[in-house]
DNA sequence: CCGGTTCGTCCGAAATCTGGACTTACGATA
DNA sequence: TATCGTAAGTCCAGATTTCGGACGAACCGG
């Protein structure tokens, strides 16, 4: 998880594969959407092009011009996109409700279900009991 | 989405909520296993209270010494962290496997899985097309 | 008394983020 | 032809964060 911080934690990473799963390939779009700094998010960009997120693709020479789609390894960032929209729609949304929603082919909002790996079960949250035993060091 | 990541998205903020779940609720505990700078440790768990995730409990005085317990809202954040470990599982994982684990009751690791919010079909990711309509603003 | 533990704070240095101006190269408009 | 708009950045100086390490207070055990 640590690792995955390191890659996805920065600031605007998130915001930025958000937006190419939204359609918003590119540069000038994503800065007026998410209204990032233009130079952090072309820092941003660099870097999750760099660890294979992004895939940086001209559509125009002369005046260069690129899009940047995700690769299978940004794809997969999906979950924890709706995840963590799920829970800011839970914990943090006011009276307007969550502006940008992601949908199934039936039409209906997307969330995620934590589940066993292999029993498919359904699991709640494991929770440690308040006074758990406290070794000192080890 | 955005929401989300002002509250959760700042550095070390995650891996603090992760530290609890796993049932080390000290400041020196927390410091030694993630490796963060004291300094922020400590503004990032004001933060943490101050944002409802994290509940202050005094469990000695004198030497007053304090633990972190998660509110509810913590505790919803367990998808967040399970998702963003297995993203990092499967992409960015070495030789030596993933080092902490979460367990269901069944003793198997557990995985957070797509699922749509009214018929419960699971679902893949949404991808658009390379070529989608580029309307200028809206 | 001495060392160890715990939960911080304080400090100066380093890294990162910020907003805004600027650049280059078109195409469209007047 | 001159000007406007768009696109994808870069550059800069200043603000904000983070960093590592030293320090302090308050206890405990030997």
């Amino acid at each position: 998880m640590a690792r995955s911080l390191e890659v996805v934690g920065e600031k605007w990473a998130l915001l930025a594969v958000r937006e190419v799963f939204l359609g918003n390939r590119r540069f000038d779009e994503m800065v007026r959407r998410i209204g990032a700094p233009r130079d952090t998010l072309a820092a941003r960009l660099r870097t999750l092009v760099d660890a294979g997120i992004f895939e940086r693709r001209q559509y125009s020479d002369h005046p260069a011009r690129f899009e940047y789609f995700l690769t299978d390894a940004g794809k997969d960032l999906y979950p924890v996109i709706v995840t963590l929209r799920q829970w800011g729609d839970r914990h943090l949304s006011e009276q307007d409700g969550p502006p940008a929603v992601f949908t199934h082919t039936c039409g209906q909002p997307l969330m995620t279900r934590l589940v066993c790996e292999s029993c498919g079960q359904p699991a709640s949250v494991p929770f440690r009991p308040p006074s758990a035993t406290h070794q000192p060091a080890s």
